[in-house]
DNA sequence: TCAACTGATACTTTCGATATTATCATATAT
DNA sequence: ATATATGATAATATCGAAAGTATCAGTTGA
């Protein structure tokens, strides 16, 4: 009984994935920040190998930028890679939508209302002041949009949407956006217009959804201005020692 | 002089990436099959940890797969992902094409010309039974698609684009399919389309051109046949479960 | 004073080796 | 005979160090 093959297989590498992934998501690695190896290693407590296979990794997501020789950064952000990003999300989900209503059943119908609920109270704890954790707000706010495209039947584009999603969440995280009861409204709505089947209906409010978030975000954040000349935080004091 | 910074910098890595994506668009690596650590690293000429970077961003865009601790292996194919795969490339580029025809000027009218005269002459070539090597002509093929939808102004769906199209394009290679005239008149169709600015017209052919390179792909194939049981050239014992 | 050269330094890339884990064949008990 | 335990073997995951580049300070020459 001491050797079971998958049950808790973790590994290292897996480890560090994960944690780089959720640090870049949530801007806890700075965009345009340069990613030294050697302190990196000792951060996430791997080796320069296996932290090199994470960042590989994180650049085919576009979370991460390799530039010839010259070591990895963290992607660089803009508005206009915002808005284009939220055009490609509308774009799957509104897609997904519609095959989804199409070919939803019950099993379906349940799991959107019980998503729903819970992105609900977490709307409440939010709107009422209580400080959660933005990562469980998050992970509500996915399931919720995953709830109503699950049933398109194609894996291909669940994981193409999950992509995406992750991409644009970095932006709403880095500006830090928590729109309140008009994002609440929508996705109460959005959640009656699955049920009762309404695909156009459903991607005027997911255009709406999308739109209003970009624009609030792109007027309320300090990063995501005209031309964001966003750099890395301070130049670190380097060597100097002009003393010598 | 002898310092120059950024003239030929192909490393080692990015060599063996581009090889072995190739190598794995183009069937030479077989769907299924385990890639040992140690044979592909003495056949591509890198060591191991250089080939597990490689082997992880192919992971990411779904040409490998890796299980848990068991290594990797080229991701499997089926009839259902080749449909879905092609379904996500006709929204993407049915939905760049509009965009495209609304802003492209006049350059890239001449593009879309130029790349579809180099597309219909391999064509010719090889309607007339010259054989040429498939990588030429899948080359002239994006061009020539890319080249349509090039002024939707997105960077991040010309990348989503070329994304799915390479891992169609695996698809199309593996079932070695070449449609002939019918493909051509349908280039042809495309290009005139283009230049008249008709995107109701140009997604109808698009349409049309997708969904039946799927349905003789899927009829002409012997690796995607209904459910198709591709497994490793031996075929393993493993445990005899339900074995019936 | 400015520009280009030179050497030193820090970083990245690559490699070979070790530790860990899965797989397979054999043996043993029910 | 089937199924479980056990040890040998092969493959993977991880690491630390060496080789190869870019970057920067200081120096030299105009």
């Amino acid at each position: 009984m001491d050797t079971l093959p998958d049950t808790t297989a973790e590994t290292v590498g897996d480890s560090a994935y994960r944690r780089i992934r959720t640090d870049l998501i949530f801007g806890k690695l700075v965009p345009g920040q340069k990613l030294k190896l050697e302190r990196m290693s000792g951060a996430y407590g791997t080796s320069i190998s296996t932290l090199r296979e994470t960042l590989n990794r994180l650049c085919s997501e576009g979370f991460v930028v390799a530039e010839g020789q010259r070591g990895f950064e963290v992607a660089p952000i803009s508005a206009t890679e915002f808005q284009e990003i939220a055009e490609l999300r509308e774009l799957l989900e509104g897609h997904m939508i519609e095959k989804s209503f199409a070919a939803g059943d019950l099993d379906w119908e349940a799991r959107i209302v019980s998503a729903h609920h819970k992105l609900s109270a977490m709307e409440r704890m939010l709107l009422s002041g209580e400080r959660s954790d933005a990562e469980s707000w998050k992970q509500c706010d996915f399931q919720f949009h995953r709830a109503l495209v699950a049933a398109c039947g194609s894996k291909v584009l669940l994981d193409a949407h999950a992509a995406v999603y992750d991409r644009y969440l970095r932006y709403q995280m880095i500006a830090v956006v928590f729109r309140g009861e008009m994002a609440a409204a929508e996705h109460r709505e959005l959640k009656e217009l699955a049920l009762k089947r309404d695909v156009k209906g459903a991607n005027e409010v997911l255009h709406t959804h999308i739109h209003d978030c970009v624009t609030h975000a792109l007027r309320n954040s300090d990063w995501l201005k005209p031309v964001a000349a966003v750099k890395e935080p301070r130049a670190e004091p380097r060597k100097k020692a002009k003393a010598g």
